[in-house]
DNA sequence: GTCTATACAAGGATAGAC
DNA sequence: GTCTATCCTTGTATAGAC
């Protein structure tokens, strides 16, 4: 944690990381990454004794990530719901890759699929506390049930499903990025109250 | 189209789809493939020369399954709106394995990529349209050109990637797609009147 | 602890015999 | 139209050098 060597296992973990989001996690053999880093896959196998090994780290490092980022607050505002949502998907980008190859990887690794199920009772949770806050402030009308429900699930898949939209669309560059927490943002603005609608509309500019 | 024998290319394509449902594109050989069908690889490969074009077969005829399904419909209802979104995902289903290499599927075959690109823009037109006159009818609230924008993009996301949403949610069955027409209807919800509103909850039951 | 060399099975793809 | 033989690349595993 000061001025140390970087580790080989962390050069590693880095440098897949990039490799993965330039080319994708499917084509990057772990020859490839060796070479890339004057090692032998050989090696590589040392500390990851399978790929997926290294992408378990890297889905951990980004769950890590985004646990700093979504956290309970008490009297949330609509910028501070979407400062959330930003640096989140800041988060999203930086580990791009797992989300283009999120399903498959779920459906093959049981041992990720039950954490992330975990976390995201907890996302939900949290994020359906905010919206109820913002009701209670006034910014949102209030929503039955069934609405609520409807938000959440729109605004929990763009969050999962962003990354791979914009490669859909051909933008997936760092800029895309506000274009989908404008998509939350226009979310809200579909049940915005008045005093809502002002905000929410300053923010989409 | 008769009693004609099936041809070994048909064989081919029904099967694939198949085992590709079942255990996903990227975990289905070609020897396996031709293995089931009780002839050898080269076999297959006669017939498509590399799995890319099974592939590109298969989204061609989703996309042609489509095509008769979403059409432009004067004096739409919110049922028959519905409706076009139960049809579609019947066929999303019956081709769900390409829903979940989508993404990389896009930017492997540029071919793939202009086509969707283009029927896109017909499909964006389509529920644009349908969405204005269920406005004009006064079903749906007005809308700005913000809101409207929105709706749209949730609608779409809804659609390109509820095969995905399922598989992570870990409800991946035929009865899942059920849930992902609630949805859709869902959002209309939020932004209808009165008037469309009783409708929508009598097709959310 | 760190790394190299090497082997193996499985995948996609090709050329050519029948 | 069908099939064999073969090539190259992957992911993975292991034996052993430093």
């Amino acid at each position: 944690m000061s001025k140390e060597k970087i580790s080989t296992r962390e050069k590693i973990v880095a440098r897949a990381l990039e490799l993965f989001n330039d080319q994708g996690i499917e084509y990057v053999g772990v020859r490839e990454l060796a070479k890339d880093l004057d090692m032998k896959g050989g090696n590589i196998t040392y500390y990851f004794p399978t790929k997926d090994d290294i992408i378990l780290e890297l889905a951990s490092r980004l769950s890590e990530d985004n646990n700093r980022v979504i956290v309970k607050k008490e009297d949330i505002t609509i910028q501070g719901f979407l400062n959330i949502f930003e640096q989140a998907y800041q988060n999203h980008y930086k580990y791009r890759s797992l989300f283009l190859s999120f399903p498959n990887l779920l459906k093959q690794t049981p041992a990720l699929s039950e954490k992330y199920h975990q976390r995201q009772l907890l996302r939900r949770d949290t994020i359906t506390h905010q919206l109820k806050s913002l009701i209670k402030s006034g910014h949102l009308r209030e929503l039955s049930t069934v609405e609520l429900d409807v938000l959440l699930k729109s605004i929990v898949m763009t969050s999962r499903f962003w990354i791979s939209d914009a490669v859909i669309e051909n933008s997936s560059g760092p800029d895309a990025m506000m274009k989908y927490v404008k998509q939350v943002a226009g979310l809200l603005l579909l049940v915005a109250t008045a005093k809502g609608r002002k905000i929410i509309e300053g923010a989409l500019k």
